[in-house]
DNA sequence: GCATTTCGGTTCAAGCTTGAACTTCATGGC
DNA sequence: GCCATGAAGTTCAAGCTTGAACCGAAATGC
């Protein structure tokens, strides 16, 4: 469409394509660490993790999926997966019966507490162990501003951690 | 397992907050771009790009997953449908028979050339543009670190663009 | 008030990925 | 030469994600 697209210098070109690696291994080497130890995928355990550090462990299921960056299609599945292993469970939110909250349970509760340190030492290890301070800054500012492009591209707000 | 697990600070928890919404939205975010305009996903576009770059057009898959970062499993259900749509063709080693390789079809190197101005302004959009050249490289080293961090955690060799 | 739109959420079919099992072929030991 | 081992690919079932269609309830327009 552009007449004269202006490719990647090579430079920028290496980045990307570093990020690009990074972004199809690194999901798979976290989901493998938790479907191992804790019988979770990464998304099951943000779900139940956002879920853990919130009042009263209840979220809107639509905020919820703003939190963990997903479709509500997704998430209405996922849920009930993990409704059906006992993690959480729905109900009508009391104010407004048009909202569905999740609340975890204790079974969910215990199984967060239980995945979190396996969980956090490969977060470490694969990803903040070994950078310094400055590396790690600029990765936050450059994963946010990331995340901000996506989706305003999209027209939807930033997550609220940017 | 650890006795005392070492937690995240907060400043390395934003980081990795960022990153994993990045994670989440990113892939979608450029699978959507190629898939509206092209009818290809991400890793089909890789796929059609290495062999683009690389002489003869010609990979083995056990290299060109290599390049993809994927498993062979998924390469070689990806090389099908690629092929048969006539994108490419699959062809045994004539140097070594147990190879397979993958060649470029005059029909996917179009596929590419048409895809890539798009793709590369989609990537400029989300990730490259509104960085400055040091957030550039610093993501450059950060990603390579990951992946390498990754692969060696799995026993593989890293990308070779690390 | 009534109709329309919008929002939150669910469901379903289609497609993709994963991991394990399997096949084939080459290589190494003896 | 012969068996065992391993690497390269393929296949298949099971599970997950996606997008579109759909439903019910609230808000909005008039």
């Amino acid at each position: 469409m552009p007449d004269e697209p202006r490719w990647l210098a090579d430079w920028e070109r290496d980045a990307w394509l570093a990020l690009a690696s990074l972004m199809f291994k690194l999901p798979s080497a976290l989901d493998a660490q938790l479907l191992r130890d804790n019988g979770l995928t990464l998304f099951d355990y943000f779900v139940l993790s956002n879920l853990s550090m919130v009042p009263d462990r209840t979220l809107r299921l639509s905020d919820l999926a703003q939190h963990t960056s997903s479709s509500l299609s997704r998430l209405s599945n996922v849920v009930k997966r993990l409704e059906q292993r006992g993690m959480l469970r729905r109900e009508p939110d009391p104010d407004n019966p048009r909202y569905t909250r999740a609340v975890l349970s204790d079974a969910g509760w215990e199984l967060v507490v239980a995945a979190a340190p396996g969980h956090v030492a490969a977060v470490r290890r694969f990803v903040i162990d070994g950078l310094t301070k400055e590396q790690v800054g600029v990765l936050r500012e450059v994963a946010c501003h990331v995340a901000r492009q996506v989706s305003e591209g999209a027209a939807e707000r930033p997550a609220r951690n940017c």
